[in-house]
DNA sequence: ACCTGAACACCGTTCAAGT
DNA sequence: ACCTGAACACCGTTCAAGT
């Protein structure tokens, strides 16, 4: 006799990032998730093989949330690469604010946890573009590589609060754009 | 009626950080540290508050190492900043790959994990001494930070496993030291 | 076909009882 | 003064039994 379904794989994704920005890692637990989509424990296991599992689907989710915010802010069509680059980096620091555990998630994945490369790739897409305005195309991969690691080092150490004065922070984010971008311009020496 | 001291906080602290090693974070638990050390779970109690705190000690232990590591990479004296700035994000990278889950664990800290500004600034003051020799007092601060946000992202990238192509990420890694090294330098436009 | 309670192994932590 | 077994609450996961 069917029984009707009382939640969905979607639904139980949506509750375990929300509990995990809300209780941490540790706070993500298979009966809180199950709590909140109003199901016992175990019936997560018809619908996701087990927790890494859970937190893999996570994580993909949270990728795939910041590459369509880094799309988005990638087409407002600049003339200027800069300024493109510009608003790449603030919309992934904006999000790593908004849901800064699941950033941590996809910018320090677990030993076991791998993340789709075809959400990598699509995340990575709008800033490639932007690189090779920026750098040429014979360099698109180094430039894209150095701006990525730049912008993610500043955001993980911003979350870890590794920079101990408040108004320096947005100074130093200025500076280090500016000088990457000079850096990595087409005309550098 | 005294009982001998059957373990030390410091054999306990070195297990653990062994352990998270070989076993990863959710490896570390009480019992399979208390195990190694040859000692009981309650034990550990003794020594420690509970196993937040322990990781709390493992993460510091492993940023003083760190640190102590990019000091020693910095004493070499050189003339060119440049070269000592290599010398200490390789010094960083060579500890990462040994200690990829502590590193991560100092990298991106849980929600509660506080690390301590007495071993955050030892590990940094090399930086910012070789930084200062390349970019000048007035912006030490500055040019620290971008260089250390690169360096961080670009061995987190790594470890991460978000370079695809093997043989590529070393060319990567030249390239952005060299045109960081360009942009950061005193006489930089 | 999905949901559940019961059960099992495991974990962190406390505590009274041992030496 | 340190160590331990027993106990408790909690967690992930399985499975037979319900509908």
């Amino acid at each position: 006799m069917p029984t009707p379904e009382r939640t969905s794989l979607e639904e139980i994704v949506r509750a375990a990032r929300d509990l995990l920005e809300s209780s941490g890692h540790e706070g993500l637990t298979m009966q809180a998730v199950a709590h909140r989509v109003g199901v016992r424990a175990p019936s997560l296991y018809k619908r996701v093989r087990n927790r890494g599992d859970l937190v893999a689907l996570v994580a993909d989710a949270t990728l795939r949330e910041l590459g369509a915010r880094v799309e988005a802010a990638a087409t407002h069509a600049d003339d200027d690469p800069r300024l493109a680059l510009a608003r790449l980096v603030r919309a992934g620091r904006d999000f790593a604010r908004e849901r800064p555990a699941g950033f941590r998630l996809i910018l320090a994945p677990g030993t076991d946890l791998r993340l789709d490369p075809a959400s990598l790739e699509a995340a990575s897409a709008p800033v490639l573009r932007v690189a090779a305005r920026l750098a040429g195309e014979e360099r698109v991969l180094d430039a894209a590589r150095t701006f990525t690691a730049w912008a993610t080092g500043f955001v993980s150490m911003e979350l870890a609060g590794a920079f101990r004065l408040g108004g320096e922070v947005e100074r130093a984010f200025e500076f280090g754009l500016d000088r990457l971008c000079h850096a990595l311009a087409i005309p550098a020496s």
